[in-house]
RNA sequence: GCACCCGUAGCUCAGCUGGAUAGAGUGUUGGAUUCCGAAUCCAAAGGUCGCAGGUUCGAAUCCUGCCGGGUGCGCCA
């Protein structure tokens, strides 16, 4: 049930018979908005359709506003709808509107909020994709949690979901893996191997890796020629790089549908060739010089042909390169073939989450989406912005060299997985994140995490508290939903109805903007007037959850606050958090 | 030089795709616990929304130009 979808209904029909407007066309009308006003005593609802239609309509926006006002309250449906500032149509809704929506929130339960927006459509959302090259730093995490409480959200909100990892297990970083695994692996036979040599991963994680491959061949990759031990000591230290990165993402409760390899597109058949020849034949490829980028240093830059995609057909700066000098394709190629296999695989719509310092590649991917898929296919990419990591207010130095890294791994172990998704999500994907490790951990005050949770537990509690003085569980679910919502007059409880009303209206603003983080000030506002309402029970014992002389009103506290529960739930289910029943 | 992102209270950030008097947390100050869980609540104080123009009924939000910070810029992924 959602209450600014039935109004916007009654205001559409309005609109389409009303003299003033219904000449217009209808997308000249959609224009008009409803959203909740800001000061809550101007009303429930709130649209702007006068101000918006005014000008078409060549009327001005009061006259209008009293005219489309009439017509809605000639419906009978509103207590009250007044035309205010500039045009404003505010609308008061009869009292037992929120009643019933209290009663929908109650009936539908693990299902309230659920929404039609992406109508069935399937969506490919591709996240992490952290190179299988060494654990996952807190950068990756954000990008993971983010990702993961998007694909939640969409899911949620009417779309068909995929969940897909892309693994880079093609490249030259591939390479350099096996030769430091095979480092490793000398060293577990007991050679003097001396140290990590210059441009291999130095990170003491490969050394079971070598282990390992010691003990399943022994001294027999030793005697090999690189070009023999190399494919088997890459599979193997990929293997364990996958499986140590899957097991972190487990650890934040995230699982893909799809581990897709970059390599599956090179053999048994070749792919990004078969990609390429289709530009070729296309005419979206030639071969070209492109200019040195400006406002660096360039020693290095050779001035040669290479072999271009034409990229700015598409909306691109400059046209791309498909192949290294060396012959390979470019990752920009394979990347390539790889969205066009979304796109075979029935994906229209993808969306890739990536790190900040991808940025740069955005246009040129959409670009060689539009191409390959003819434009029938969009690629959208949500970035991630970098997180600096804090203890105790000083930054936590992020070098490569041993010792200091952190891992997403010592961050979950150190935090935990309620308060690391949490706090990943308490930000706006594109803007920087603090993420301060000492305060993280604190369990109170400085912790919006549990300040939401424990609102989740306090109602938990309410209610086992109701068991105790009023019965069986069974029974009062009876009660409740039979209660008589209308006794609940106070402005507290009216708030937190509205609360619960507006939750399928964030569910569906939050999927179409692709910024799961509403729902995180969401909640926090919504356990907020829920602490509110609890403390103001200490002065005023009538606002109390249960009372026992009276069971009627005990009834109707307990369907809100249960009301408030279910959102809270849910809410948190799609962040990936807990609700937990007690905090202790 | 070019592209993308950011600039809002001392600090960290929201601001519902252009709406009404710009909001939270934190910090500071003061207050609330015989009673449903004080991991809570209430109050005070705190603002040239980076700067300057433009668009219109209306701009923190959209456009242009500056200033400041970040990320990138052929043969890495």
């Amino acid at each position: 049930m959602n209450l600014f979808h039935l109004f916007a209904a009654e205001l559409q029909a309005v609109l389409a018979t009303l003299p003033e407007t219904a000449a217009l066309p209808a997308e000249i009308r959609a224009r008009a908005t409803v959203e909740p006003p800001r000061d809550p005593s101007h009303g429930d609802l709130s649209t702007n359709a006068a101000m918006v239609l005014a000008r078409e309509a060549r009327i001005n926006p009061r006259d209008l506003g009293m005219r489309i006002a009439d017509a809605l309250h000639a419906r009978g449906l509103y207590a009250r709808v007044a035309v205010a500032g500039p045009g404003f149509i505010n609308v008061t809704l009869r009292p037992d509107a929120y009643e019933a929506v209290v009663k929908a929130a109650l009936a539908a339960g693990a299902d309230y909020g659920r929404a039609t927006l992406g109508q069935g459509r399937k969506v490919n959302v591709e996240y992490v994709s952290a190179n299988p090259t060494g654990p996952m730093h807190v950068g990756h995490g954000r990008g993971a949690v983010y990702g993961d409480a998007l694909a939640n959200l969409l899911a949620f909100a009417g779309w068909a979901v995929t969940r897909e990892y892309y693994i880079n297990d093609a490249g030259a970083q591939v390479d350099v893996l096996a030769r430091s695994a095979f480092h490793r692996y000398r060293e577990a036979l007991g050679r003097e191997v001396g140290p990590v040599g210059e441009g291999l991963y130095p990170g003491d994680y490969l050394v079971p890796v070598g282990r390992a491959l010691a003990e399943t061949h022994g001294e027999a990759l030793e005697s090999l020629p690189e070009a023999e031990w190399l494919p088997l000591v890459r599979r193997a230290a990929i293997d364990a790089m996958m499986a140590m990165i899957r097991d972190d993402l487990a650890a934040l409760d995230i699982r893909h549908d799809v581990f897709f390899s970059e390599a599956s597109l090179q053999a048994p058949e070749d792919r990004v060739a078969a990609t390429i020849a289709e530009f070729r034949a296309r005419g979206l490829i030639y071969e070209g010089r492109l200019p040195p980028p400006k406002g660096q240093t360039d020693e290095d830059w050779e001035d040669r042909t290479q072999t271009l995609f034409r990229a700015t057909d598409f909306g691109d700066d400059v046209d791309r390169p498909l192949l290294k000098s060396d012959g390979g394709y470019t990752y920009f190629a394979s990347d390539i073939a790889y969205h066009k296999s979304k796109f075979d695989r029935g994906f229209a719509e993808m969306i890739d989450v990536w790190g900040a310092d991808h940025g740069g590649y955005v246009k040129r991917m959409q670009a060689a989406v539009k191409a390959a898929t003819g434009g029938a296919g969009a690629l959208e990419v949500r970035l991630c912005q970098l997180v600096k990591l804090m203890r105790n207010g000083e930054p936590v130095k992020m070098s490569k060299r041993a010792g200091d890294f952190v891992t997403l791994r010592d961050v979950i172990d150190e935090v935990g997985r309620d308060a690391i998704r949490f706090m990943m999500l308490d930000r706006k994907n594109d803007a920087e994140l603090e993420f301060d490790l000492a305060k993280v951990i604190e369990q109170s005050k400085d912790n919006p995490v549990f300040y939401v949770q424990y609102a989740h537990a306090r109602i938990c509690s309410v209610f086992r508290q109701a068991e105790a003085a009023f019965g069986a569980i069974p029974i009062m679910d009876e009660e409740i939903a039979a209660a008589d919502l209308s006794i609940l007059t106070d402005e507290g409880e009216r708030a937190l109805m509205r609360q619960v009303a507006q939750f399928p209206r964030l569910i569906e603003q939050a999927a179409a903007t692709r910024e799961p983080h509403r729902i995180v000030f969401a909640l926090y506002d919504l356990a907020s007037g829920f602490h509110g309402l609890w403390n103001r029970g200490k002065d005023l014992p009538d606002l109390r959850f249960i009372n026992n002389d009276d069971r009627k009103g005990t009834s109707a506290r307990l369907a809100l606050v249960k009301a408030v529960r279910t959102v809270i739930a849910n809410g948190l289910a799609l962040l990936g958090v807990s609700a937990p029943q007690e905090m202790r």
